[in-house]
DNA sequence: TACCGTAACATTGTCGACAAAATATGCCGG
DNA sequence: CCGGCATATTTTGTCGACAATGTTACGGTA
């Protein structure tokens, strides 16, 4: 092999990306129909590999595709966010019991430390919105990740959070009471810390059921239209 | 619209059904590394529809694709086997629960008469282990239909299921006993039937973590090999 | 005028060939 | 005899063209 440098990213991958980010993003908004020529001159591409991003975002549940008759974007109806909701509480009840089984204790520091820097965000309150989502979700990845569960972590970054987020940023309020929640946090993280995993999933599920009933009193008030 | 005849099935369709029944019957056993154009000759298709295929079994998690070097079929260590047990039994807690909730009682009758037949081969000892197999999955696949959520079942059905039931057929007996294991399901079926959701989850946990356990016992004493 | 059948269109699915990258082979030097 | 380098080969990634299918528009008929 004379020069190790292997080649990481493809176009296929980068159409993958950038299809993704645009979906969550709402540039590509829910039930929108879209040709694959446009997509292609969209993202200066062809065809071939874009259909390979497609088949994945596809199997992702974040398109879904009829033959002959093109793609559309997943449109989830107001029940089926709650729905994810349920999933997430008790999969992210498993991650939190395993972070904190298993998390370093250099990676607890680190959870602590942005907590810190997200309570200074927001008691700045500068864009509180936008940063409030970005800590929720960075607070998530970390436990996700810290679990330690190769699946578990796949399925919550790949599949649950893209759905999630595609919905946060067209509610742009995450939760609308960021103090609550980093509280919440806080409990989730010293919990972890003191290595009780029964505590931690405890926290987490009651944390997230709460984010869920917030989400179910918007719709129910007409604030949340899907 | 002349003929409102849909075609439903593409070729692509049709070689990631195979791929995927082939790993999962190890056809293509796990660390295999395969070749586009072997799997080309084997299914009698073109790349085209075969890298899409293959694009979706990785997103999957069933293939690892490593760029300009092929692909190779995704080998589960004896810890993530176990890791896969843990994600089960939060996420079927959860359907046995909706599934209460939501099953029709012909939905459950049928579920109960599913047990009956499958009780009627066991007793029989005909070919116990293959069946044994198939009863226990088509139990499951029923509940998390039942569960009404979307997502979930997709999850399980399109996910997990596949990973375990890949080293399902490696084992070939599953649980090892299948009258305390139909015992369990009679349990479950019996809580659903009663609308009693909270019953449904937990016992649906503790059979699956039964199983789990079950299985780290044999992974203990070196029966199962991974 | 409304409805149905047909034909043209546009879009998707499929195929074969070319280009780029990684692996395998052979050679040279130590 | 072994290790490293350059080349050759294989395999993957990409592209453009053709075929099949769904959609749309049009005209005829009741």
């Amino acid at each position: 092999m004379p020069g190790t440098t292997f080649q990481t990213y493809t176009r296929a991958d980068e159409a993958f990306d950038c299809l993704q980010t645009a979906i969550v993003k709402g540039d590509l908004a829910p039930g929108d129909k879209i040709g694959e020529l446009d997509l292609c001159a969209r993202f200066e591409l062809t065809r071939g590999p874009l259909r390979e991003a497609l088949g994945r975002l596809e199997s992702r549940g974040l398109l879904v595709r009829r033959p002959h008759a093109g793609v559309t974007v997943v449109a989830v109806s107001a029940s089926e966010l709650v729905e994810l909701y349920r999933i997430r509480e008790v999969m992210e009840g498993l991650a939190a019991r395993q972070a904190a089984e298993r998390m370093t204790d250099q990676e607890i520091a680190d959870l602590q430390a942005t907590l810190d820097a997200h309570e200074a965000m927001i008691d700045e309150s500068c864009g509180q919105a936008y940063y409030q989502a970005e800590g929720d979700y960075d607070f998530h990845h970390r436990i996700a990740t810290g679990s330690r569960n190769t699946k578990l972590a796949q399925m919550l970054l790949g599949d649950l959070y893209y759905m999630v987020r595609m919905y946060r940023y067209r509610l742009s309020t995450s939760t609308g009471r960021p103090q609550r929640a980093l509280g919440e946090h806080r409990g989730i993280v010293e919990a972890i810390a003191q290595r009780d995993g029964e505590l931690a999933e405890f926290l987490m599920k009651r944390h997230i059921n709460a984010a869920r009933k917030n989400i179910e009193r918007k719709i129910q008030e007409g604030v949340l239209i899907i």
